[in-house]
DNA sequence: TAATTTTTTTAGATTTGTCTAAAAATAATT
DNA sequence: AATTATTTTTAGACAAATCTAAAAAAATTA
């Protein structure tokens, strides 16, 4: 069975919305699709019948099995294409994900192997998203330099790079230890310090040096 | 301006049938699209009003100069792709025509110039067809060997690789010259030999041999 | 040239994915 | 628990691209 580009981003939609197997909103989908909740309950109905998502009105939309395989193999292809688009044509990291957004459409089962192993098999994306692999499994998400997170992307801090007390009483005193959650909201190329941002504290910059001494897991 | 699949679809099928500046037809245009001739008559109202060609009632259709444009836009990214997919990725240069349907619609200019150097600026794809630049100037076709002629394309004999007296001996009871029009059919594997359609003449197989010595132009 | 055939267009309907406005169900608040 | 607010669904409409059936124009044939 085939689906339409529009079918297809629903599911995608629903896959990142859904941690796990919860349950995702009508109106938190619409959010996420820039459409109208009354044109996501028609889509569901539509999903519904085609099997991808379990579905009764106003409770909330689950991925099936084989919706959440539809949905690994969309972001398999997305997290493909990018790494294709850094690594091999030279894009900036940065500008990738709308191409990508593109070409995750393209349905050919060939085109994708052969581009995975065109690649060398790649297991995490320029972002350092997992890629799923052809059975649609994926590493754990591994950790990332904190200088390396993509803009509102939410993360932990999982791991500094010294154990130096100067590198502590700094972390002290930006109120920053293992497990804070942030994300970074501007970078200033002048002198490579980032703006951050914790959750119920106004965003802050914090240095390069102090940047790169942390390490971070997206959430 | 930006297009939707079917009316860049609708571009390229006139493109492709509009030999020069000819006129192509209703009909022809429905044959090419697999679609009804009234479903034609109502896209190309539509294309008028987007300026991308010229059409009035019963007289058939012609691309403006900006739809002669965008046509070429879309013919050097199909060809720029098949190439990658044959050059690249190493696909069999017969598999790659459908797949590069799909991708010769996605729209990034950017993506398109990267593959294009990445790629080292090809000048033909690997069915011999001309690559347009980015301003949509095109080299004129170059001889193909025989042996290398896809299934089904007109092609007129150019040129051939001896003299010999032989050679010319066989042509002669083949009855084929420079400037004979044939179609490849079949392609035989156990031999490699090849089967042709001239207009007006029943198929018949020449050897290997023969279809190596022979240079074609398609059409 | 008149009659016939072919091509093309019009008219009206269908499907997909969307919308607005209003109704119904659920959740939150007093 | 009753009221209010939010979320979700229904009902009906719309645009894009298509279709069938019938009418109109052009081309062909007699």
């Amino acid at each position: 069975m085939s689906f339409s580009v529009t079918e297809e981003n629903y599911i995608k939609a629903i896959f990142h919305l859904q941690e796990d197997d919860g349950t995702v909103s009508t109106n938190d989908l619409a959010a996420a699709l820039q459409t109208r909740p009354a044109s996501v309950t028609d889509m569901l109905k539509k999903l519904k019948t085609k099997k991808l998502l379990s579905y009764e009105r106003y409770k909330g939309v689950r991925l099936s099995a084989e919706g959440k395989k539809l949905a690994l193999g969309i972001v398999r292809k997305h997290r493909l294409w990018e790494y294709f688009l850094v690594d091999t044509l030279q894009f900036g990291w940065d500008e990738v994900h709308e191409v990508a957004e593109e070409l995750e459409h393209i349905s050919s089962k060939k085109l994708v192997e052969k581009l995975d192993a065109f690649l060398g098999h790649p297991r995490f994306d320029p972002h350092g998203d997992p890629i799923p692999d052809s059975h649609g499994k994926m590493l754990a998400q591994p950790q990332v330099n904190l200088i390396d997170l993509p803009f509102n992307k939410m993360a932990e801090v999982s791991g500094v790079g010294s154990q130096s007390t100067e590198l502590l009483e700094l972390l002290k005193h930006k109120n920053i230890g293992i497990g804070t959650r942030l994300e970074v909201k501007r970078k200033f190329g002048f002198d490579h310090s980032i703006e951050i941002k914790i959750r119920n504290q106004n965003p802050f910059t914090i240095s390069q040096q102090l940047a790169q001494a942390l390490f971070v897991k997206t959430l």
